[in-house]
DNA sequence: AGGCTTTTCGGGAGCGCTCCCACGCACCCT
DNA sequence: AGGGTGCGTGGGAGCGCTCCCGAAAAGCCT
């Protein structure tokens, strides 16, 4: 037995593939029934099929997709638009989980993700650009920020496009894909209330995302709807470092605080490390909700209580979203709002 | 001033974008001169190229990509494979470094990034038919467990590769950017030793990863050159989690250790946790060196003595080998190794 | 100035595929 | 038995582009 006797005959060279006519002809059938077999199979006789299915197995057959889309005027790919700056994609677990999400549900089409990472200003001209070049069949957006005019932009050109977010703008009657922050942030304060916690602060996110605004906007409701007086707001970035910074800083305002809502588990870590610094015990000085039931959120050896955000199967609905937008155009499509649900864990409740 | 007054013409129809023979009547010259104009520009004169380039701007020409691979046999992306299980990329941040880095050296060209996610066995075939069935220039392999043989059938279909970490099979002499793990061991081992700790243990990573067995053979090789005897090697997954988890079985094994080496900030901050859980102080009980120096590591409020591991700039290193590889095909190139560095913290020098 | 090379240009062919249309054949109805 | 009505099939055209090659224009030499 030789290691190496499956070396190819000729390295590097890599043999022209077969074309569409080689497996007609090999299959003994024309071209157009070859086609046909392909795709979708119907109009063509079971033995004629057959044949084909075998040629192109004994062939090694793959449909040249440059020269099928350009006759079909279909791409065959979709664009999935992260404009983030790059240092924000790093430590996100958000944009991982959109990716993880977004293909799945590509996942049985025949339609690849592309990636589009847009920085600031010019890099978006040529975004856009790329696609109302008719590059890709459809795009989905991560919005985020307000800045962003992607929404009305895209919604001119036609292209099939759906928003994991909701967007500022919701006119254009572009297709969302969102969770139902306003009602977590009142789960949130309706627990910390239920717990008899009165003294209630929160460490909200960036001002310019609607997620961030709608959960502190449902806090606060919930606050109003508990009768309680509404505590400090710290707006911190979502991230670890940003929610132990803006925990310091609220402790300052209200040394007495006994229940905090951060937007998010990686923020809530970051509040619990503050607390813990200051002696302060959770959940029995000071309970802490999260949002997000993020797998980090076991980091620490104490199980946050937060909101359930899922992320990878709200990424495959807008998936499946876009995939069905493409394959019907021009028809309307409601948003999907997932709704909010609550996690009890250690944070709160002992 | 009426808010919706730049409302387009056809909702929804989306004009046919102009052709190049569009181009060619508009700047008054002929179709193979228009192309030659926007290919490269030799061989056309100044006028012709002037008119063309006019032409260009005024009817938002774009040319199309599936006509243009068609007779170039060129696909214009490449793809960026990663063989893992879904639910691991979520938590690592490694794969958001790799595809910042691979993004940020793709700026620039005019090549798009394909995201292929396989998970085990069937999907991997289906991967191998794309990648071999050109459709795209170029491939990116994440490259990580010794199952994957990635490296052997990519080898074999010539298709320019790259590899991010190096692969197991190095014979097919594919290139590959890596850190120096090995070293990076080595200076953990070095440095813990050099501040008198004598009962050293460590955290590895899985045994099917050359990165994690490089980190291994390094730290056991300074704990030789530094006259210690090797104290107990756990295998982590390299999560949070698992780390703490292998911490407790490392303190069941080695009540009395004083350092220890995790193989990923990940894990590392999993055993500052579990060390902290038994009453231990870092690092005047224990000193604690991760490996990465990721951002994360500064989450628990105690910076981390780690090797540094510039993930993002390794991907674009990647990347930018593959764009040359793809440039100049058959062409031989070395592998690209980065040194590793030790950023000295508070989690070892109080 | 005549013949030469060099440079620029335009038309034709064809990449591999899908679609349209016309043709043949089996089948069923009256 | 004759004329429908299907279904299955094959050939032709053409998607938008690049490349090849021969023609035209411009430059150079002796």
């Amino acid at each position: 037995m030789n290691a190496n006797s499956s070396r190819p005959g000729t390295p590097g060279a890599g043999r022209p593939s077969p074309t569409l006519e080689n497996l007609a002809s090999a299959a003994g059938v024309s071209r157009s029934t070859a086609s046909r077999a392909i795709n979708g199979g119907s109009k063509v006789s079971a033995k004629a099929q057959a044949a084909v299915d075998a040629a192109i197995v004994a062939l090694g057959y793959t449909p040249n997709r440059a020269a099928r889309s350009l006759v079909t005027r279909r791409a065959g790919s979709v664009a999935l638009v992260i404009p983030e700056p790059d240092a924000r994609v790093m430590m996100d677990p958000y944009f991982a989980a959109v990716i993880t999400g977004v293909n799945e549900a590509l996942r049985g089409t025949d339609l690849q993700l592309v990636l589009l990472m847009s920085r600031a200003g010019d890099d978006s001209a040529r975004t856009l650009r790329y696609l109302r070049g008719g590059h890709v069949d459809g795009a989905i957006v991560v919005s985020h920020h307000r800045a962003d005019d992607w929404v009305e932009t895209l919604g001119a050109t036609g292209l099939p496009t759906v928003f994991i977010g909701r967007p500022w703008d919701t006119g254009a009657g572009i297709p969302y894909v969102d969770l139902d922050n306003f009602e977590g942030g009142r789960l949130a304060a309706r627990h910390l209330a239920s717990l008899g916690r009165t003294t209630l602060a929160s460490v909200a996110g960036p001002t310019d995302m609607t997620a961030a605004v709608d959960r502190l906007d449902g806090w606060l409701q919930g606050l109003k709807d508990a009768g309680l007086q509404p505590g400090p707001v710290i707006h911190g970035d979502f991230t670890t470092t940003g929610g132990a910074a803006a925990a310091g800083r609220l402790l300052a305002q209200a040394p007495g605080v006994d229940g905090i809502f951060a937007a998010s588990d990686l923020m809530a870590l970051g509040v619990v490390d503050a607390l813990r610094g200051t002696g302060r015990r959770v959940p029995e000085d000071v309970a802490v909700v999260g949002f997000d039931n993020h797998a980090i959120q076991a980091s620490n050896g104490l199980g946050l209580t937060t909101v359930a955000h899922p992320m990878v199967d709200m990424a495959s609905a807008a998936g499946q979203l876009l995939v069905s937008a493409i394959g019907s155009p021009g028809e309307h499509m409601d948003p999907v709002v997932y709704p909010a649900e609550l996690v009890v864990r250690a944070s709160t409740v002992p």
